[in-house]
DNA sequence: CTCTTGACCATGT
DNA sequence: AACATGGCCAAGA
């Protein structure tokens, strides 16, 4: 299994209303740097099957230069899952942080 | 083949 | 919290 395949069943697998951070990702596709994740998505986008949307900064802060829609677009969806932003449109990664475990596993 | 670029992260200031 | 710096590795030009 290739590391573009990890990182899609792990993202596939965030559940509504969590979020996963790149980092995150990284680690458990077992990718040395965190920006080839964002590489993959980036040049394989695939909203439909992967829910990149819930893949945020390790600050808690929405990717930049978002190219599926725009960061807005992408707040209000979240914002529709259930997580909250704050003022500063800064995710509480305490609680929404999803701690995927075995998501390779099938 | 080499050089640049990138949906990032940790650390220091 | 915000900004700056260095590092990391693969894909593109």
């Amino acid at each position: 299994m290739n590391s573009f395949k990890k990182v899609c069943k792990v993202v596939f697998k965030i559940p509504k209303g969590k979020v996963l951070i790149y980092g995150k990702i990284a680690e458990i596709s077992e990718i040395k740097n965190p920006r080839l994740v964002g590489s993959y998505l980036h040049r394989n986008q695939n909203p439909v099957k992967i829910p990149c949307h819930r893949v945020v900064k390790s600050d808690g802060r929405l990717a930049s230069g978002y190219a599926f829609g725009g960061i807005k677009k992408q707040k209000e969806i979240l914002i529709k899952e259930g997580v909250s932003f704050n003022l500063k449109g800064r995710i509480d990664l305490k609680k929404y942080l999803f701690t995927s475990q075995n998501c390779l596993a099938d």
